[in-house]
DNA sequence: ATGTTATATGCAAATATGAGCATATAGACA
DNA sequence: TGTCTATATGCTCATATTTGCATATAACAT
């Protein structure tokens, strides 16, 4: 299969709220919830749901549903997507995606065998929620 | 000096216009003439001419001016430019990407010395034209 | 000077896009 | 049932972008 680059999906990309979405999705290698990448982007919910929503109907991420909870992951079916991950995850360098990253590690300190447990959560109660489940191993 | 890849630069490859122009500039190289990257994608002049500011403004592209000749070439001052535009280079395959470089590799024919000596060049007339130089060497 | 040519730019209309807010949907669970 | 909670979406407004056209600028030729 062979990539190919088109305007559309750089112009996808080109917008700060996807881009750090992607970003997240390519750094992070797993499928991640939408309240996790919301918390990690500290952005309102409707501003991450559309962005998804844009991503996806380009064909760049997919999403696994769980019941209401929402996984998505960067799509590799196509050459062209794991080439773009690639270069997003490699080249965007500071901030804000070192923050967002650093924001999800915390987030993602919460799941619970590997799957998201907790729904929004506060910047206030991470920390809070953090320190009694690392108590509790 | 480090790479950074930002939402804005993708933004402004994120356009078949400006991406199409950035793809002749990075697979052909050498400065081009606004005439013959007019010629080469058959577009008005008014829009290579917009495309170009655009990504001068971006700092994608620089402009040797001689006379009212202007020779656009891809900036490199920066790594961010080079991976991107290797990058472009690479990924951007088929149409209009291919016959935007035929076109472009007939009317480099017309250079004399390395320079651009011919303005606007109609289809029809191009081919008149490179018999005629072909001829006259 | 006058005309011609290469390139840039100002403007107006059409269209697209993003932010923000409210609300819908739909699954989980009491 | 009713109430949460996670996620999606419809709507409006403001703003940005693209397109097309006409024209400006500026160098060169005669």
């Amino acid at each position: 299969m062979e990539a190919n680059l088109k305007a559309e999906t750089l112009k996808i990309l080109g917008d700060q709220t996807r881009l750090r979405v992607a970003y997240l999705l390519a750094a992070s290698k797993r499928s991640l919830c939408v309240c996790e990448i919301v918390d990690s982007l500290k952005l309102p919910q409707y501003q991450i749901s559309k962005s998804l929503v844009i991503l996806r109907r380009a064909g760049l991420v997919g999403v696994d549903r769980n019941g209401t909870w929402g996984y998505y992951y960067p799509k590799t079916d196509q050459k062209t997507n794991t080439i773009l991950f690639d270069f997003v995850k490699e080249y965007c360098i500071g901030e804000p995606f070192d923050g967002d990253l650093t924001e999800l590690s915390k987030r993602l300190a919460l799941r619970d065998g590997g799957r998201c447990v907790v729904g929004f959560v506060p910047e206030k109660e991470l920390q809070k929620l953090i320190r009694k489940k690392t108590a509790a191993v």
